[in-house]
DNA sequence: GGCAATATCG
């Protein structure tokens, strides 16, 4: 299935290549429908044209348009037919819906050979342009030019091409912009100043924009703008601010925009300082900053997280004559969120509402967003429907991807597809990003059917996967462990002939790593190096991560300095997968050394670094140094190291707590264990089972059985929810050295809570009360298991017939399977 | 033409 359904995406695949890039046009096939003789058109007149082509459409209507065209009483009209009666049909058909006139206009072209007027084609023209059906447009203009030879035969014609290269340069259409563009200079036709702004503004990121620059005649002051603008977006910055002191300027002189563009490259840089300076430059030039010049310094300060500034400037404002609008809030209401201060977010809403301002869709997406990230998305659903409420939902799909996203990252799939269903019915096309988050979302889930299913209705509705949708499927079919079916489809996007990202390259590679295959992955990036694709950061982490999964440190580690050898940084992951390889087996030491070396590298640790490091020290310990002085210490050093943790702004998670706790339960300090345990509720994160199976596993190895069994009775009292090893663990201790009787008891609970309990369990109980001659108990859970119907094995009869009063009692009753 | 919101790998 995966094999047929690849070689059907290599074909989807094909499909993003530019329109231009095929002139086939297929005809279809038409069967030439017969018509009784009443229901034909009289035609008496052919001189009184409106009564021709009131007849004709008279017809159409009756009969229908499509059979009335294919008839072979039409076939007869044709020859009489004058451009000027298809002027007037198309133009009514156009009231009715323009695709069909442009249907009109192909049938008459293509079965009857009826060459068009120049307003036919341009009304047509216009009308696909308008759909983006640039495809079609081509096959039009191309054979106009075939027909007529020359192309300035009519003078609006070159308009046409005009609209078709700003049109294909607004839509992005980068290629087809350029082919048109080409044509143009050969027909030597006039491109206008608009047009070329357009094609400029999207070559404004890269080197190409000054090819564009130097074409342009009558540059005028958005041309200037824009490449100030560009040059700001390619980060170089100092040659925007020498480009708005050229001479090129002439008499315009630079305007607010151009500093404005300016003043947002230093403050996505984190220049704020050179931003404000700038906003002072403006002043002196005797310009008026303008609310966006307010809004990108209000923006850039809150970024750098000065909000008490960023507030200041907005009440300011008014002082330069300007009034904060909508988009300012937002940014402030964003700022509060980016400090993680929500109230200050919603206050910053109220005086919204104070000033008579209403808030948009984007306010609603940053407070969503906000309650998003913070993991609430049961408020981010009530936000999304209060939004909706207000009917906001023809507006924009960006909330709802906003949701669809904090549902797929909560494993909420369900509910994201009820969503994404409503959206639906509610007349909300879900777009890329849309499809593509719920894509990855069921991949991540491994619901790879579902996902395709998605994927094939997303490219019927004609909406290009683009990398991040085909790197959606190739993490599902890794993360199945479908790696031949994900190479697959790497293969085949590859064979496109698109270059691809580095990112899907990435993705595949760490999916051998992952599954140990670290021939396969460097087999792969051997690949990668040989298309002339630069791997990235990632790419060495996931070579680094196979090296640690196959026991291979010392490779791994080589890789640093591989990294390097590519113009590259390690990054924080490089060093954390290679402590978490020396963790594993209680190297201390190497860790201390890759620790040392973060630090002069200037690479600050994240909270999974942390995690590591704790756990290097948990499985480094050496049991028989225990001492209480030692012990006390190692307690401090936890401490430090989460005081150390939150001076540095590194908040510790749930697993960090679990990583200490179990170090601490290692060196046997149990009350410092559950001193971490406490700590951990007073930060508002949830103890997680693994850090009570850990707890409950630790009283129980140190023979606090009783403990264990208040601990495990109080936290049912807070109606926590205990896995099944938690009772495992405290039956089988029960079992070797506390008391039958509450072996049974929670054995019971177990089999209530309705957990899946097997043979293993049974065995497990049996074998250690056998061993402790406790023979009716042993009998107890004989005949439990088998009320269960669960039959016994291979093992629990050999420790059953080691005990001579069991065997006998077994084969006095027939329990024994022969 | 310039400001605010969404999705990918370690």
């Amino acid at each position: 299935m995966i094999c047929r359904w690849i070689a059907f995406n290599s074909s989807k695949v094909s499909r993003s290549l530019s329109p231009f890039s095929s002139l086939l046009f297929t005809k279809s096939s038409f069967s030439v429908a017969k018509m009784d003789d009443e229901s034909l058109p009289t035609t008496n007149s052919t001189s009184d044209h409106r009564g021709f082509y009131k007849e004709i459409l008279f017809g159409m209507k009756k009969i229908g348009f499509r059979e009335f065209l294919h008839g072979y009483h039409f076939r007869g009209l044709v020859s009489e037919l004058r451009h000027v009666h298809v002027e007037e049909i198309m133009d009514e058909l156009m009231s009715e819906s323009s695709d069909l006139s442009v249907w009109f206009f192909k049938e008459l072209r293509d079965i009857y050979a009826f060459r068009h007027s120049s307003f036919s084609t341009l009304l047509v023209s216009h009308v696909l342009a308008g759909q983006r059906r640039f495809k079609e447009l081509q096959v039009i203009l191309e054979q106009l030019l075939q027909e007529e030879g020359t192309f300035r035969k009519w003078e609006s014609t070159g308009l046409v091409w005009d609209m078709l290269l700003f049109l294909s340069s607004r839509l992005r259409m980068v290629d087809d912009s350029l082919y048109i563009l080409k044509k143009m200079k050969d027909q030597n036709l006039n491109v206008s100043t608009q047009s070329y702004n357009s094609v400029l503004y999207h070559f404004r990121e890269t080197d190409k924009m000054w090819d564009v620059y130097k074409e342009i005649k009558d540059k005028n002051e958005h041309t200037y703008s824009t490449v100030v603008d560009g040059l700001c977006r390619q980060q170089k910055l100092e040659d925007a601010v020498l480009f708005l002191r050229t001479s090129e300027w002439k008499d315009i002189g630079p305007s607010v925009v151009s500093f404005n563009s300016i003043m947002s490259g230093y403050c996505k840089l984190g220049f704020v300082d050179m931003a404000k300076s700038f906003f002072c430059t403006v002043l002196k030039c005797g310009l008026v900053p303008s609310v966006y010049s307010h809004n990108i310094l209000i923006n850039g300060l809150c970024l750098v997280g000065s909000i008490a500034e960023a507030l200041e400037l907005a009440s300011d404002m008014n002082k330069h004559g300007v009034e904060p609008d909508s988009v300012t809030y937002n940014i402030l209401a964003k700022g509060f969120h980016l400090l993680g201060m929500i109230s200050g977010a919603w206050e910053v809403i109220r005086d919204m509402l104070d000033k008579g301002l209403s808030p948009d869709v984007i306010t609603y997406t940053i407070l969503l967003c906000g309650q998003c990230q913070l993991g609430n998305i049961d408020m981010g659903l009530v936000l999304l429907k209060d939004m909706l409420s207000r009917g906001f939902e023809l507006n924009s799909i960006i909330p709802c991807s906003v949701m669809l996203s904090g549902l797929c990252k909560t494993g909420r799939i369900d509910e994201a597809l009820s969503l994404f269903n409503q959206m639906k019915a509610d007349g909300l096309s879900p777009d890329l990003v849309a499809y593509s988050i719920v894509i990855h979302g069921l991949c991540k889930l491994g619901k790879f059917d579902m996902a395709l299913w998605l994927y094939d209705e997303m490219c019927d509705k004609r909406i290009l996967p683009n990398s991040r949708t085909h790197g959606a499927l190739l993490l599902g079919l890794c993360q199945k462990g479908m790696l031949l079916e994900a190479r697959s489809l790497l293969d085949s996007l590859i064979s496109s002939g698109e270059t691809l990202d580095i990112v899907l390259y990435n993705i595949v590679i760490d999916g051998y790593a992952k599954s140990g295959c670290i021939e396969e992955a460097l087999e792969l990036f051997k690949v990668v190096i040989e298309t002339g694709i630069t791997p990235s950061v990632a790419t060495f982490n996931s070579l680094i991560y196979g090296y640690c999964k196959t026991q291979n440190i010392a490779e791994a580690r080589k890789i640093l300095d591989v990294i390097k050898l590519y113009g590259l940084a390690p990054s924080v992951v490089s060093y954390t997968t290679l402590m978490d390889a020396y963790a594993n087996c209680g190297n201390t030491k190497s860790i201390d050394e890759l620790r040392r070396e973060m630090k002069a590298e200037g690479i600050p640790p994240t909270n999974v670094t942390y995690s590591v490091i704790f756990k290097g020290l948990c499985r480094g310990w050496k049991h028989e140094n225990c001492n209480h002085v030692l012990r006390e210490r190692i307690f401090e050093k936890c401490k430090q190291g989460l005081r150390d943790m939150e001076s540095e702004g590194i908040p510790p998670d749930q697993i960090t707590y679990n990583t200490i706790i179990q170090y601490l339960c290692r060196v046997k300090h149990l009350s410092g264990a559950f001193v971490f345990l406490e700590i951990m509720k007073s930060r508002n994160l949830d103890a997680s089972s693994a850090t009570y199976n850990i707890l409950i596993d630790s009283l129980c190895v140190y023979g606090y059985i009783r403990k264990a069994d208040s601990f495990i009775y109080s936290l049912q009292e807070q109606n926590v929810s205990l896995s099944k090893f938690a009772y495992t663990t405290l039956i089988k201790a029960h079992c070797v050295k506390g008391d039958p009787e509450m072996a049974v008891k929670l054995f019971h609970q177990l089999l209530h809570r309705g957990f899946n309990v097997s043979i293993r369990d049974y065995s497990a109980v049996i074998n250690r009360l056998c061993r402790r001659h406790l023979v009716n108990e042993s009998k107890f859970f004989f005949c439990l298991m088998l009320s269960q119907g669960i039959s016994p094995d291979l093992d629990i009869c050999e420790v059953m017939i080691k005990s001579d009063e069991l065997l006998s009692w077994t084969i006095k009753w027939g329990l024994l399977p022969d």
